[in-house]
DNA sequence: TTGTTTGTTATATTACATGTATAACACAAA
DNA sequence: TTTGTGTTATACATGTAATATAACAAACAA
């Protein structure tokens, strides 16, 4: 580690911020299934943040199912098949997707450019897979 | 008016549920340049909600060039012509973008799926325009 | 054993966001 | 004049975000 860079001037709150640059990590394959984690307390001290915002972060990745915490290995990336799409995720996708998109709409950026835009930021994202 | 609906349980701010809903009557054609909003007062006492967190609503709006205020006239949709796609508003597209699509990606959900999700969304959105 | 590190839990405090409750102001319209 | 408009100010209650300590049990290393 760390990959991880925060903004503490933004208004998204820290451990948000964490949260999502975890998935992009998983999600790029630079963090693999398996891979452990820094510890609460070593990454807190690596970003200059409090313990228990590190934990907030972990306890919502591992609700979510992208991460395990064992008393040995300590925590780590979820080695056991990642959770899928469910319903659930769909509608809260579409929820998110609906306010960017007609945010966009209303710009006049018309529907193929959106869609073309997501696309590219998905490609971007899991491009050099592998890579480590 | 209203096809505003709160959900006062949900985690999302009442005000973002406002901005949200307004930004998608606008795209949708529900809402059309120059077509007047109610008043702030009126608003809120329809929605059973306080005056000054329909005021925060609307003034996000207007800061961000989708709404005026006439003195006259009252709130209206913008009439002199939406705002464009600005560098900023691309930034902030692509930075929430990367967030629902690292999220999908780890739920295994392919590039192709999530483009033609966006893409079925923006669609959904703007379908049946003029219809008033 | 002892010591250290791990995740976990509890308590307390500060700061800020959210939402409400009143009140008052200046401006425009009936 | 009376009413309704947006605007502004103040105050309050509640919840969230983040920090600061502290303690605990489980696992590991010396």
């Amino acid at each position: 580690m760390l990959f991880i860079e925060l903004d503490l001037q933004s208004e998204t709150p820290i451990y948000t911020q964490l949260v999502d640059q975890i998935v992009e990590g998983i999600a790029s394959g630079v963090l693999q299934p398996g891979d452990p984690l820094p510890s609460i307390r070593s990454l807190a001290e690596d970003l200059g943040i409090n313990l228990h915002t590190v934990n907030k972060a972990y306890n919502l990745l591992k609700q979510e199912g992208l991460l395990q915490v064992h008393r040995k290995k300590g925590v780590i990336v979820q080695p056991d098949g990642m959770p899928g799409v469910t319903e659930a995720f769909e509608e809260k996708l579409r929820r998110q997707l609906r306010s960017l998109a007609a945010a966009a709409a209303v710009r006049g950026m018309a529907e193929e450019v959106f869609a073309q835009e997501s696309r590219a930021v998905y490609r971007a994202m899991i491009t050099n897979r592998g890579g480590e």
